[in-house]
DNA sequence: CCTTTCATTGAACACGTGTTTAGCATCTTA
DNA sequence: TAAGATGCTAAACACGTGTTCAATGAAAGG
């Protein structure tokens, strides 16, 4: 009883795959209705006919796109942390690529799109980062969701700008390789710290909670 | 014995100014050549005139901005660490704000100066952490240039997503807020880690060094 | 079979872009 | 003062963009 999926392989579905195709290569600005027409085969008025404007078919895109991943993610969310991802992740590189380019430009882009997948990914980190803490595996945190951000700082970091550590690392392929190569430097820093000391968090502490009587703590 | 610094006040600097107000402010694609002329209070032909084409007038802008922000950055970076920087930052927030949101926008575009821009900020990253491994005050990592590409993410995320990070966080103003806000829990995270133990780190690296006599090891 | 609908195309249009060109005014210099 | 260079402008050009429109082909339905 589906209702869209064997409507993929019309093309209509054709010209939104070689959209996101585009798209996730080269951006969004820089990728024209004519550019997509040629890679599908196809007229440029065509694409209008059946989106109705290029913002409808970058919308169509976006649904595409956003849809399939929200649901990878979600499935593969809910049990426990991030491990399940990664590991499947780590098996089928190749399997996530388009959509993850793609998300990369959506991030990039700098319209409302950017802000909703990032704030997005706030809210799943704090999710995460929570359950942790439940269960004991991750520091009680005061500030959770300053860390959900720090997170998803690195996260979205590493999306974006994977292909340039590629570049600065030696390793060609994009953030995948990347993605590896960053994976024990990460975890030792998330589980020794970066510092050896806490001289300076404790000097934070006092440089950032000036009591009104300073003089008279001493 | 000033060479060009006296040509600051020339219709030509107004042009330079003027651009790279708007390049911070709307990106540089969605910057035309009349929008900038129109800011400078100029005709559009005067623009090409003094810059040869709108390339010029870009490279223009990148020596400008490039010049005062490396100058600013290794004048404050010699001495110690990002503290001083940091602190100087805090000082005067305003300073600094049109030279970095340039620097975003540069950052989020995509083309080879983002790269070299990305790039940069790994290797005096390494600097830092090197020097911090060297006064004992950091750990000694094995992958020290892995963990200046996952701090450069961190920077990087913070300046390039900074906006939409406030918007999550309910504060506004830009990325300045949010590095208030997260320096706290990010000092939080580089002192005492993420995680209470260090099941991940040594899960992660017996799963990784998969010695071929795997059997005999016990 | 005829008709109606729909997918598809090629040419055109309006618009915004960077760039060119001719002209004008102004300032410098001999 | 006359001449020449320079700062600057207005109008136009070539080009790429998204979009429209009329025409054509093929498939579906009565």
């Amino acid at each position: 009883m589906r209702s869209a999926p064997e409507d993929d392989l019309t093309t209509k579905a054709r010209i939104r795959d070689a959209a996101i195709r585009l798209y996730a290569r080269d951006g969004f600005t820089k990728t024209s209705l004519r550019a997509i027409a040629t890679e599908a085969g196809v007229s440029p008025g065509l694409l209008i006919h059946h989106f109705g404007s290029a913002a409808g078919l970058r919308e169509a895109c976006d649904k595409q796109v956003l849809g399939v991943t929200t649901e990878r993610a979600s499935t593969k969310m809910h049990p426990h942390g991030l491990k399940d991802l990664m590991s499947e992740f780590t098996r089928n590189p190749d399997g996530y690529t388009l959509e993850m380019d793609y998300l990369r430009q959506a991030l990039l882009e700098g319209t409302a799109t950017s802000a909703a997948l990032f704030q997005h990914l706030v809210e799943l980190s704090e999710t995460v980062i929570r359950a942790g803490i439940e269960d004991g595996t991750v520091r009680p945190f005061e500030d959770v969701r300053g860390v959900a951000v720090l997170t998803a700082f690195s996260s979205v970091g590493s999306l974006a700008f994977g292909p340039y550590a590629a570049e600065a690392l030696g390793l060609d392929g994009g953030w995948q390789g990347v993605l590896q190569r960053i994976g024990g430097p990460g975890l030792e820093l998330y589980t020794h710290g970066f510092y050896t000391t806490d001289a300076f968090l404790t000097a934070y502490r006092e440089a950032t909670t000036p009591d009104p009587d300073e003089s008279q703590e001493a």
